[in-house]
DNA sequence: ATGTAGGCGCTACGCCGACAA
DNA sequence: TTGTCGGCGTAGCGCCTACAT
């Protein structure tokens, strides 16, 4: 009769001992579920583009921190790295549920252009589960007075029917989450009007995982009709990196380090990406940037549109204006291509986008594509107006793999 | 009428907005009752010897992995760097109250042996709180059945005395723990037999810092007669870094590369000592180590007491004996000093100790000191037996400095 | 269609002394 | 001296509908 383990899951693994990261590659379809419709992982086995600056960013957002500008960078590290990505494997904090991918990158030479233009656009694919829904919690939700109110189209879609010649209508559910833990809900139809509500085991699994009001709980239904759920937690209350084991400082300069010896020595480094916490991915596929920085061509003034995820984890574009393009850090990543175009976006209520994203983070609005394949040299020397001196000294001396 | 929200403290400083780190030095007293009798902090202003090795041990166990042997060390970074210990603040994990001291250090140029020997071998107090107690919970303790037994002679020497003329005796009592967050208890004294319990109150403490049989809560009484509570967790379950930032290799690599940089350029860099879980004290007084490199003799063989923390929390000397003596790590880390003795323990209890310690962390039972100044060449060609190459040839390679 | 609140039964939290170790 | 238990009153958890949005 302890005060704490009651609160574990009824049945499954509780049994095994306390194993703390995750050995094996989690369910893919359920992280991505809980990462959200925008995250793609590039496959293994292809060649991406790693941005050190960028996992430097994810670094100090995960200790809530702004990036260090004192850290000097490693006078041979370029701005990017083109690697092979060796392995990708999908995990879940055992304590919040925070969906992280854990990459392994060997970092390769550089490929010739033509090599570059030949490879494939790889098509990476989001892998939601069709049979899925989320919602966000209420107050009422997450609260000690009563269950879960299930939105009505959620339950038809990925809930198994109910017998509504029973009265009232009810049945057991059983789900697991990404940790392959059981949980068992109570699953009834009822009030006036009717409504789907989980009762019985609902607080349970509130408690357990700490869900509040503002965080988000997932349902899926795998192709053998197994239910799985996922959480999604409020961005306030993300995880927070435990500042007692390396100095922020120590943090960056393992970043640069770790890429830089991997980078001297062609050997294999490992990095995590957090969906949720970084501010941009910072591994991208050799195709995806290709396109974007050789065959994009960007001035200032220019209209394009961008995707962001709703509050209802579907998709929207909102539209902005190219203000500005030059390097985020001219001093310690001169020449990068890491978030260099400065925008400002329709929109009043874009308070919260960001003032700064990558090339290929970016649709165009109009004439999107010049012919392939065009010298750099060639586009660079058309006037086009509107560009500031900073613009077109970045432009003349970048190259496509520096 | 919130779930989680309601465990929390009922008065004081909750309404600050959610900030993750401490920023200022906490409580001085509480903070090393927290971290137990033998942790003694190098005072602020002195010369330490910082041992990079060290770190990454204890790196290694906040991971609870193995010290990465694949990552090779920095040609110029030696085994051991002198520093100034320009700074130190106490802290306590927000989520586990799990203490850590926050250093910062700033390499120093090698002292010639004359200074070494010169600075005063500096006193450090562990300033330990006379007026304190600390009880591991049993299960009845923590479970939600009752409330929490006190040691009667705890309570009389801590808390304020109770009006033995009411019946039952019983006050409300007030402490703040190291977040300065403050905990209501009623104590009160009764049961036949009588004794001191602490009841309302107590089962909303161990909830909120999910308290289990074995951890061990301390109150301590300061001078202005304020009480302070702290806890101590089992072993067990300290706090696991969250693997999803940093691989253990980028972090085993920034930990080097910061002390290098710092080393190279004679800049602040920054380390956190986590007294509870870090294997052994990684930044020593220069007069500790000196005392002990310099003057002490040691050779296998040799008989010698370490002292310990006992359950009670109190400090208790074990014996041992030398059995070996050579570097931890030759190849990563040769001449070291960090951990060179290999020792075994006399009690057969002895399961658990460590099997290598360092020569600052014994006290040599006979004839410990030479004079000294006395050449360490001298020394080390004078015959002594029992003693194998490895060894022999380790200590003409040392010097003091390196 | 679904968030919140009132009503109310019943579980289990938590306060008590009785034992024993 | 203090750990655990049986006894027990009651706070609050959690299931239900009513009502509002």
């Amino acid at each position: 009769n302890e005060r704490l383990p009651s609160v574990g899951p009824s049945v499954g693994s509780m049994a095994q001992p306390a194993e703390k990261v995750e050995k094996r590659s989690l369910n893919s379809e359920l992280w991505h579920a809980c990462a959200g419709p925008l995250v793609l992982l590039p496959p293994v086995g292809s060649r991406v583009v790693y941005f050190p600056q960028g996992h430097t960013e994810q670094v100090a957002a995960s200790m809530q921190k702004e990036v260090d500008a004192h850290i000097p960078n490693y006078p041979n590290l370029p701005s990017r790295l083109v690697c092979l990505l060796d392995n990708v494997t999908l995990h879940a904090d055992i304590e919040t549920d925070e969906v992280y991918a854990q990459m392994t990158l060997i970092p390769v030479p550089p490929t010739n252009e033509k090599d570059a233009h030949m490879s494939p656009d790889i098509e990476m694919r989001s892998r939601q589960p069709t049979e899925y829904f989320c919602k966000t919690l209420t107050a009422s939700d997450t609260s000690t007075h009563g269950g879960f109110s299930i939105p009505r189209r959620a339950a038809e879609k990925v809930f198994p029917p109910l017998d509504y010649a029973q009265i009232p209508p009810a049945q057991e559910l059983k789900a697991r989450d990404l940790h392959d833990q059981e949980w068992h809900f109570r699953h009834i139809y009822r009030g006036q009007p009717r409504r789907h509500l989980l009762t019985t085991g609902w607080s349970v699994f509130v408690s357990a995982k700490r869900l509040q009001a503002g965080d988000a709980v997932l349902f899926t239904r795998d192709n053998k009709g197994q239910l799985q759920l996922g959480i999604r937690r409020q961005n306030r209350q993300q995880r927070v990196m435990p500042s007692s084991v390396l100095s922020s400082d120590s943090m960056h300069i393992g970043v640069l380090a770790a890429a830089n010896y991997a980078a001297a020595t062609s050997s294999r480094f490992t990095i995590f990406y957090n969906p949720r916490q970084s501010p941009s991915e910072f591994v991208i596929p050799v195709a995806k940037y290709q396109k974007a920085i050789c065959h994009l061509q960007v001035s200032v003034g220019m209209r394009f549109r961008m995707v962001f995820e709703t509050e209802e984890s579907s998709v929207r574009r909102y539209m902005g204006t190219i203000t500005g393009m030059g390097d985020l850090d001219p001093i310690r990543w001169p020449n990068s291509h890491w978030r260099s175009l400065k925008v400002g976006w329709d929109e009043s209520t874009a308070g919260e986008r960001k003032k700064r994203v990558s090339l290929w983070d970016i649709e165009p609005l109009t004439f999107p594509y010049v012919l392939c394949p065009q010298p750099l040299a060639f586009r660079a020397k058309r006037p086009r107006g509107g560009r500031d001196e900073e613009t077109d000294s970045m432009l003349k001396k970048s190259s496509f793999w520096s």
